[in-house]
DNA sequence: GACGCTTTATTGTGATCACATTAAATCAGA
DNA sequence: TCTGATTTAATGTGATCACAATAAAGCGTC
């Protein structure tokens, strides 16, 4: 097996709207392919190495790598190299509770701002999962699905959770690839939908039982994969 | 009364040890000035301001403010302009009821990790924290507060809370310097002790409950402020 | 082949600069 | 003295460069 380089990413871009800064969209393309597991942990993303694949100096690459490793979702060693992660049992356990624990709050504190308005957009974000899963499109599922929980939290105009939230995201980010791979097996439930109906008859306890079960059906499916131990050290 | 401007601040100095980097410092000094709540919200930090101030180029004041910026310390306008961001008393809650969720949980998921000499290390910085106390020392009461809570989550060496934990305390910051004005009497009871006692006794229950405590006891002495809410809008 | 040392290439950091954008200061007119 | 437009100053961003530290490659020895 050849040792992966940094090369070999085939990243999924983002064209760079006019209005956001060079900086922000690094950030942002970086971030989807994180989020939805297309670089692989243990491979050492260097600036001038990404400068020379986005096309960009290496600044704006710099503060996007820093950002994303103040919020966990690259690991700059102690040596000079900035890698994903590698992940362990254990730090994955405190990771999903982690996402429990904060999701389920912040459903339950956003419950009381959600509008009809709001519950059309869940539903309309729920409806384009269901057909990402359906074409086999796991970039798409991966992302839609955090849009659906975000949406959701962030009908609290208070709250400051998200931000938390997105950081367990980015740290399990790498691993979701293997969730999904299963997706279609795992949403014979569909935890959403159980969500947008708590939603309706603003029922806090089974809106939480709702978000708790769609997180633990996600993990599940990633414990379920045999021999997942020996992917996170695999690639050390 | 003048409005504030950068170069009234009279930042606490750090020494910049040699094996630390120019932003490092940086960091850690503009972390500490906002931890004990130096820096008043509203007046605006700029790059070359800071770069002035501190002796160093504009590069790395530029990276220490972006990653206290990702960590919610301070805003980045849509505007040109970074701040430290105010506050209202729903977004006060919210961050208070995040804490007292995440910590209760990181005081829990560390127990079983808990050795005697983390004890013995906890009892002593609560050593520190009295005299500072008595001596009025305002800073060093909440740099070795936190110090506190960072030790005993840090014991579970599997710990990912303990950099969300971080992020809310520095956005409450500002704030604590409230808190801390009224610190005489508020450590009757010191919650600190009580979280001792129940690490000895390996009471988990005991242990959410003084950590709880301790977290609401800052609270309210906030509260207990009088126009507050001035306080967080007055600046603007 | 495998291991240790030297040489070379590459990396992150911090400094400096140019530029477009925005805030602040200046000034004219009432 | 106040208000609004215009000029001036200051800011963040991104590019480029020099430098010290590190990793990778080359090479000789066992």
């Amino acid at each position: 097996m050849k040792k992966p380089k940094l090369a070999d990413l085939d990243l999924l871009m983002l064209e760079k709207t006019g209005e956001q800064k060079t900086h922000q969209w690094v950030y942002q393309l970086l971030r989807t392919n994180l989020l939805c597991g297309k670089i692989a942990p243990g491979i050492p993303l260097t600036i001038r190495g990404l400068a020379e694949i986005l096309n960009v100096s290496p600044m704006p690459i710099r503060e996007a790598l820093h950002r994303l490793a103040c919020e966990g979702a690259v690991e700059a060693k102690n040596n000079r190299r900035v890698i994903v992660p590698l992940m362990t049992a254990e730090k994955f356990s405190e990771l999903c509770e982690l996402r429990i624990l904060l999701e389920t709050h912040a459903a339950e504190s956003a419950l009381p701002y959600i509008r009809e308005s709001d519950i059309g957009n869940l539903e309309r974000i729920d409806a384009s999962i269901d057909a990402a899963v359906r074409r086999g499109d796991a970039e798409s599922t991966c992302l839609l699905n955090q849009d659906f929980h975000r949406s959701l939290y962030s009908a609290n105009p208070f709250q400051v959770v998200v931000p938390l939230v997105e950081s367990l995201w980015l740290q399990l980010g790498p691993f979701s690839r293997i969730a999904i791979s299963k997706l279609e097996k795992i949403y014979i439930v569909d935890r959403h939908v159980e969500a947008i109906e708590a939603l309706k008859l603003q029922n806090s306890f089974a809106l939480r039982r709702a978000i708790e079960a769609d997180i633990r059906d996600g993990i599940a499916s990633i414990k379920s994969v045999e021999g997942i131990h020996s992917y996170y050290k695999g690639v050390a």
